[in-house]
Formats: C-alpha cells, structure tokens, sequence
DNA sequence: GCCGTTTTCGGCCCGACTGTTTTCAGTCG
C-alpha cells in the first residue's frame, strides 16, 4: 500500500463525512492529513517502525492508529463502515462541477441516484427541479456541469500552458483600464502540469476589466461573470479565472491568487495568531483598520517574514524556513552557464553543431554538451564508434573556432534491458560527458530497473542519468524504481541526477529534486533540444528545479568550465 | 481531528458568485 493509495483513502474519507454532514473541522483535519501523506517522500511503513508517523503535518493520535490499521490489515473500518452507507457513485457525482457533498447527497436520498449517466437522465427528465432547493437553473447547471464535465480538458503540461496564458495576458492587457494584467495561480508556482489559467490585474474600474476579459476572441463560454471576478472556458477547452482590484490590493491579490491553498491557509492562520485577518484586499487588524498591500513583498513583511518564491508556496516547511532566516537561494535562469543534454543532426537532431553552439553562445552561455544518441536507438540514427570519431573532428574544430566557448564531447548512452551500455567503455573514455537514459524495457520490476540504473552509475564513465524516472506527462508512468537507493549510489559514486525539461517530461520533478537536495545529490538542469531554439524550455526544468528548493550548488551547469570539468567523472 | 511565542481547550482562512430559501446556503477558488 503507497503513500497515494493511504492519502487516497483519507480524502475519500473526508468526502464521505462531509456528504453526511459530519463536523466541518473534522473534514478539514482529514484533508490536511492526506495532504501530508501525499507530500511524504519517506514510505509510511518506514516512518511508523520509526515512530515517526506523527511528525506528518496534520497527523495526530486518531489518524496514526488509522494508518497503523491500514498498514497492518489493509483496511479501514470506519471507511469500510461509511461505504457501505454511501456507495462509491455518490462520491462520483462531487466530480460534477456545482455538484458538491449537500447537493450530492440530497440526489441521492430523494432519487436513489449514485452514477453521473443516472444523474444526467434524471435532469433531462426533470426531476431534479422537484427537489428541495434546487430549481430549472440547478437543474440546467448540472447538466451543463456534466457537458463541460465531459468535454474539459485534463491538467495541462506547463510549456504548453505558458504560450496560452501569454496570449490571454497579451489579450486582456489590450483593455484600455487594465493594469499589470499577469499569469497567477499554480503556473506562477511552476507546477508541472495546471488545472487551469489565472489571470490578474490592477484598475480602478475592475467591472471595465472584467466585461472586456470575457468578450476576449479566445473565450468560448462564460462561466460566471461579476464585478471582480469571472471564469470562462476557452475555446480551446482550458477554464480561466480572472480577479481584478484596484492597485493598492495589487500585492495582497498576487499574494491570494498565486495560492497554493494550503500556503494561503497557513499565511492567514498565522496572521490571526497576530491578530491580523488577511484576505485579497490586504489585511484587517481587530480593530477593523486596513493594511493595504500594494506590493507582494508588503504582505510577507507585514507578518514579519521575508518574501517566499512562488515556486516554494506549497505549505511544506517555506514558512519555518522564512522564520528561521532558511529560504533557500534557489537557482536562477542567470545562474545556467550550459546546457548538458541536447542532439545534432549527427543522430536524431534537427540542426549542426555549430547550429546549437551559436544558439547557446546566443543565450550567454559558455558551454553545451552535444550528447547524440548511441547507436542501438536505430530510429535515432544512434552513433557507433566510428561516428563519434567522425563527429569528434568537427567538435575540435569548432572548438578552435568558437573558444573560450566549449563544445562538450558526448552521448546520450542506451542503458539496455540486460543493464548493459549501449557502447564500451573505451569509446565513453574518449568522450567529454556521457548521460545514460533508459529509453526501452520500461515493464521490468522494481529490482531489475533499479539494478539497471545502478549499474549504469556505477560505470566510471557515466557522468549524468537522463530523464531518470522515466515519466512521460499523460502519457506513461514512472518506471518502478527505488529513488531512495538511487540517491544513495548517486552520492557514493559522484553520478549527477538530470532534471529534463522536456515539455512532456520534467523529469525529475519537483518532489525527486527535494529530496535529492537533501540528500546532497548534483543536479543537470538539461532540454535535451533536438532544435536551437529549444534550449528556451530550460525555464521549465529550472521551475521543477526551483519547486525542488534547488540551489545553484546543487546544479551542476551553473559551475565554470572548470569547476564542471573537475565534477564529472 | 489537530494543535499551541495567545492556548492542553477552544479555536480552526476568506470572499465572490449564483440561485432561490425573502436573508442565506452551497459551491468554488
């Protein structure tokens, strides 16, 4: 049993108490507690021989026996005992936009109604009207709630949401009364993937703002629609929120609306213990007088701690570090010298290496890893030995050419299915930098896909593991891996873990890269461009970076040619 | 059910929007 599945359980719980009306703090202490699980990197099996279990944020007495129960029998009673109350169709039917545990329960008691095909039946015929505070328009929402349902769409990777949010703020910015229109919420924060777009801005006429930000040519529907904020779905499907408040709320606005909820939970309670009552609108002391925020900074300042980057507002110990003076100084874009993992059109890339050296040279930086792929990736055009030779004449020459700018030597290494390299180690002996990746044999258990990449950082010339977990955004999960004895070879053998900012990727993410910090294992923040002009998405590996309280210690190309010479093997 | 430079008991984030319940509950972010 995971930490996910436990977590699972736990918000499954606090669904079913709430649909049965159970004390509301109750509710809220069940999923503060799953919230902790599910940002526990430590197996919970582990923790409890420890007798750690209570140090989870949000876990108690009650909820350690919970776990103990589940960890020991499998199960639950108590949620044993409430499923047999509330069939798993009714929790079903929360999914359902305007459908939450009151409305949801009601369905259910009146109609019998436990699945979303049965509840939209019923609404087309009508009978959801009859019930006791719902009416047409209830009954005209749920269905369109089931729609939209239906036709939204998933969480989206990062790199294709920052271009869309670019052209709604580019959009909204053309309303005459908008100020400082900006991209907020969970991409400010760089999650990997996000729910959906918020925008925000500054004007003294908000309403001005808002009719102008749902008239917008990308808006195919609107949701709500009032005088500070609406919601619309675009039509490309991705739901967008937009608040707006005058300039003197700017900074408390950005504050409330970059989130994560749980940070916001964490900042308001901790400005009630000094009896301040913060909302978007700044804060109230008791005696009903305003601190205005006009800036982001102001609001932290006002309770007393320094301002917290977005990327670390996840209510996972940022505001103890703040207290305590501790914010990391996370690595920043200024801070990348290199790029450590990009292809030529020696193997399956779409420009020359001198192509890609110029466009890194273009960026500023004073090195890049030209790191082609190896010769069993047929579809790849995978180097053999024979190629790398060949292609290191044109990598010396360039380097005479373009000095003190370096183009690094290397191969992307195929660790095979048998844990073997794709080439020997006398041809990597010759090269700058390798990074082995895992690029078939993604089916094989625990052990074997451990061992593999054990055995891949165990060789002496393996500098970088690629894409380390294998994760493909919406399309394929991580391979089965024990992380854990990964970090622990990594930092006996001096292998660097690489952070691959692929759109699709983002590989390690943001919970691998704490943990690795911790752990004192070197990071390569790295595109793996096939094209020049992907070496931009870097910004997408340093967000999963940044989220993983990374500093620039702990990356690898933001060292000197020098230094990074003397770090890899 | 959790938790403590206010507290081991009494608190627990805050506001907007919508529909329907003529004063507010439900849902959402």
């Amino acid at each position: 049993m995971t930490n996910k599945d436990i977590a699972d359980i736990f918000y499954q719980l606090a669904d079913m108490l709430e649909i049965k009306g159970d004390i509301r703090y109750k509710i809220i202490a069940y999923r503060k507690a799953a919230d902790g699980i599910a940002h526990e990197t430590q197996d919970l099996a582990e923790l409890r021989r420890q007798g750690e279990l209570r140090t989870i944020p949000g876990v108690g007495e009650k909820i350690e026996a919970k776990i103990g129960e589940l960890l020991d029998t499998g199960k639950l009673r108590l949620y044993e005992e409430l499923k047999q109350e509330i069939p798993d169709g009714v929790l079903s039917l929360l999914s359902v936009p305007d459908v939450g545990p009151k409305t949801a329960w009601l369905i259910y008691q009146k109609l019998g109604i436990h699945s979303i095909p049965d509840l939209e039946q019923a609404a087309r015929a009508g009978k959801l009207r009859t019930l006791p505070g719902l009416g047409v328009k209830s009954e005209e929402k749920i269905l369109h709630g089931i729609e939209v349902l239906h036709r939204r769409s998933p969480r989206i990777p990062l790199g294709v949401a920052l271009p869309v949010a670019q052209e709604l703020v580019a959009g909204l910015a053309a309303c005459p009364q908008a100020r400082q229109v900006i991209a907020v919420g969970s991409l400010r924060r760089r999650k990997a993937t996000v729910g959906d777009l918020d925008i925000m801005a500054a004007s003294s006429q908000p309403q001005a703002v808002v009719d102008c930000f749902v008239g917008l040519p990308l808006v195919g529907e609107v949701v709500s629609h009032g005088d500070t904020k609406a919601t619309v779905i675009l039509k490309d499907g991705v739901q967008a929120d937009l608040m707006v408040l005058a300039a003197e709320h700017y900074g408390s606005l950005m504050q409330h609306f970059t989130g994560s909820k749980e940070h916001n939970v964490h900042l308001r309670e901790l400005s009630l213990s000094k009896g301040l009552s913060f909302s978007e609108y700044g804060y109230t002391r008791r005696d009903g007088s305003a601190i205005l925020c006009p800036a982001e900074e102001d609001v932290y300042r006002t309770i007393g701690l320094p301002w917290i980057p977005p990327e670390l507002r996840e209510d996972s110990g940022e505001f103890e570090a703040a207290k305590a003076g501790r914010l990391p100084r996370l690595v920043d874009l200024g801070d990348i010298k290199g790029d450590l993992h990009c292809h030529s059109n020696w193997s399956d890339g779409a420009a020359s290496i001198e192509e890609m050296a110029q466009a890194a040279r273009g960026r500023g930086y004073v090195y890049i890893a030209i790191t082609d792929h190896s010769k069993s990736l047929g579809i790849a055009h995978g180097l053999d030995e024979e190629r790398l030779h060949a292609r290191q004449k044109e990598i010396d020459a360039l380097n005479a050419r373009l000095a003190p700018f370096r183009v690094l030597s290397g191969v992307e290494v195929d660790i095979k299915a048998d844990a073997t390299l794709d080439l020997p180690d006398e041809a990597l002996a010759q090269l700058d930098i390798v990074v082995a990746s895992i690029h078939s044999g993604f089916r094989q258990d625990r052990q074997r896909m451990t061992q593999r990449l054990i055995a891949a950082m165990r060789n002496p010339h393996v500098d970088i593991i690629g894409h380390p977990t294998g994760i493909l955004l919406g399309e394929r999960e991580a391979y089965d891996v024990d992380f854990e004895a990964l970090l622990a070879v990594a930092q006996d053998t001096g292998t660097v873990l690489e952070v691959n900012a692929m759109p699709n990727r983002l590989d390690l993410d943001d919970v691998h890269v704490r943990r690795a910090v911790e752990r004192g294992v070197k990071l390569a923040i790295s595109t793996d461009a096939h094209r020049p002009d992907v070496l931009a998405t870097i910004v997408l590996g340093l967000g999963m970076a940044r989220r993983g309280w990374a500093e620039a210690k702990d990356v690898v190309n933001t060292m000197t040619m020098e230094k990074l010479r003397a770090q890899l093997k």
